[in-house]
DNA sequence: GGGTAATGTTGGACGCCCAAACTAATAGTG
DNA sequence: CACTATTAGTTTGGGCGTCCAACATTACCC
């Protein structure tokens, strides 16, 4: 899904009555949708300082990996359409985090590459996501994690 | 996420050159959100005939499990807004497939509770869910996938 | 060269969030 | 018992992220 879609911030169980959950807690969905909700309202505090949402923070990863990218490229890497890359360039490049480039080789396509201003921003926000991946998987042994992300490599 | 937002629906690697995903991979946010898309959209070309969302599904199973459930007991479970919920039971009680009743100890809510109608697409819906199941778990032994399972719930 | 395909952009639609306001009804307090 | 505070459901309005379809521009291929 999205960089990341929005999604609600707090789910509280609701009351005195024990409320059945039926055969959603066994559900790859469900558990993945509750997993992320999670993980994103987490993400989302860690980011609050630096202001990058998932979508920025992937598209600042990506253009620092794959200098010169394409929006087309980018959005195939990070799972969304085309037309939704355009916005999330907007942002940035109005932040002045990234810009885009005439490609030499291709009229049509942009050139995405990092300011020095990008580069900074992006150092600082990996440190933070290192401590927001450490709280997420706190009730996780390190081989826990592990598998986790393998089975999930699997599924995704 | 949702009863689920909306999701990408294709991810195309891109290109000829070998791009890098950085350090994305080993991101649990990344690998849950993938994972989900992937879900995501197996689920919707599961329920395109029966016509539901994640989120109906979702209320379907919880009302059934709990008959005259609140509104908001039910965007509780389901991890949504309350001013979501309404539109949401608007279309399935549009369908037929769910009634507000008046509560009996509570003038100020709804209790909500399946029709035949509603019960019969839910058996209909949940036989759907349980090939989508082994469908995206495909590539795992009945043991991963259960372990699967229970790492997300201690994430989520 | 002329048809086909790809890139970036726009516009319309939808689902979701939040905040605020409103009504009706319940619960708590003096 | 009366007054206040709280809660349930709804509506409205703003915002964001996503999709798809359509469009102009540019590139590719035979």
């Amino acid at each position: 899904m999205s960089a990341f879609p929005r999604f609600p911030a707090r789910v509280q169980p609701a009351s005195r009555e024990a409320l059945s959950e039926g055969l959603l807690p066994d559900l790859l969905g469900y558990r993945l949708r509750r997993a992320q909700v999670a993980v994103f309202n987490d993400f989302v505090r860690t980011m609050t300082e630096l202001q990058l949402t998932p979508g920025q923070f992937g598209t600042l990863v990506l253009v620092d990996a794959n200098p010169g990218l394409s929006q087309t490229a980018l959005g195939g890497l990070l799972g969304i359409d085309r037309s939704t890359v355009v916005p999330l360039i907007d942002r940035l490049e109005g932040r002045g985090l990234l810009r885009r480039e005439a490609s030499p080789t291709d009229r049509r396509t942009h050139a995405l590459i990092l300011t020095d201003a990008g580069y900074s921003l992006l150092a600082e926000a990996v440190a933070r996501v290192r401590a927001h991946e450490n709280r997420i998987a706190s009730s996780l042994s390190p081989q826990e994690r592990t598998q986790l992300i393998e089975l999930l490599a699997q599924i995704g």
